[in-house]
DNA sequence: ACACCTTCGTTCGAATTTGAACAACAGGAG
DNA sequence: CTCCTGTTGTTCAAATTCGAACGAAGGTGT
């Protein structure tokens, strides 16, 4: 009986945020990877590797980085830059600073791959998530979770 | 030029809640699966069966509805009750009022399963979601969320 | 220069996930 | 009853993911 031992369970405000927050996630990861695969052929990581690329200044970025912007082992990125190596999207140069660094860097080809995905992708993420939610709603849920993550990011290090 | 053409992209508080989304998501089920792994030897998905097997009414649900609960595939559900039938945490009995149907039961090994490693799962969901929210932030994020998840059951059927 | 600890990216094997194909059955229309 | 369509759960091959182990190199203090 004591609160001590007892773990406090969750309330059910605070289980419906924790249970919209999985079913959503899942929910909408799903059909976003359907869509871009149907679309472009992409998956979901695929892309978002692109994205980060080309929002890098100048279209590469180191391999940690870019498995800590995509918070994914370096395993598997290793893994999906192959494929998009294979597939001319990306390139991978050697680091001049560095001999054992790896640099990742987006071609003309996955450039256009991106700019031929991106419309789609942007366009079903509006439908099902942003213009569900009223304006003070994504703020607020961009602040929360933004919270979250910087929590969550503090815990690595 | 047009806006008709040119598809219309997230301006920043849009990206800043698209992208803590993602974030947040990818970065709390690695933290919960490493830490469910590490505690019970389960992983998330498992856990989360138990979870919806315990529950329903007598601890039991038919596949499909056990997997339209936990948005995964059909296929994927057949292979963690299999791994879960293994463990003995879990039982698979026939439907009586359809012969194709297969009910997923939790033994009473299970159950104990399930009591051992609740605490602790719970315990991390409120320090690294609950916990960093306010009230208002949390029943914003559960209204918001249970309409996004809304709108994706929606377009399944 | 030396030892020491950390970081980098890859490789490896094992575990998991997925969609398509499948056989068996349910449920209704005629 | 008899088609016909939809559902159910599984199997299968292929793709993906992860963590641990690894060789190689950076960086620091002495």
């Amino acid at each position: 009986m004591s609160p001590l031992n007892e773990p406090r369970w969750l309330d059910p405000d605070e289980a419906a945020a924790w249970r919209g927050f999985v079913v959503a996630s899942n929910l909408l990861n799903r059909r976003l990877e359907r869509q871009l695969k149907e679309d472009s052929g992409l998956s979901h990581q695929q892309y978002e590797i692109l994205v980060h690329l080309s929002a890098a200044p100048d279209g590469s970025l180191r391999m940690t980085e870019l498995a800590d912007k995509l918070v994914t082992s370096k395993s598997g990125l290793t893994y999906q830059v192959t494929q998009l190596e294979r597939a001319g999207l990306v390139a991978r140069r050697s680091c001049p600073s560095d001999v054992r660094g790896v640099i990742a860097e987006l071609t003309e080809q996955g450039r256009e791959a991106l700019r031929q995905a991106a419309p789609g992708h942007v366009a079903l993420v509006r439908e099902l998530l942003i213009d569900v939610l009223t304006r003070e709603q994504l703020t607020v849920l961009a602040e929360g979770l933004g919270a979250v993550s910087a929590r969550l990011r503090l815990e690595d290090a």
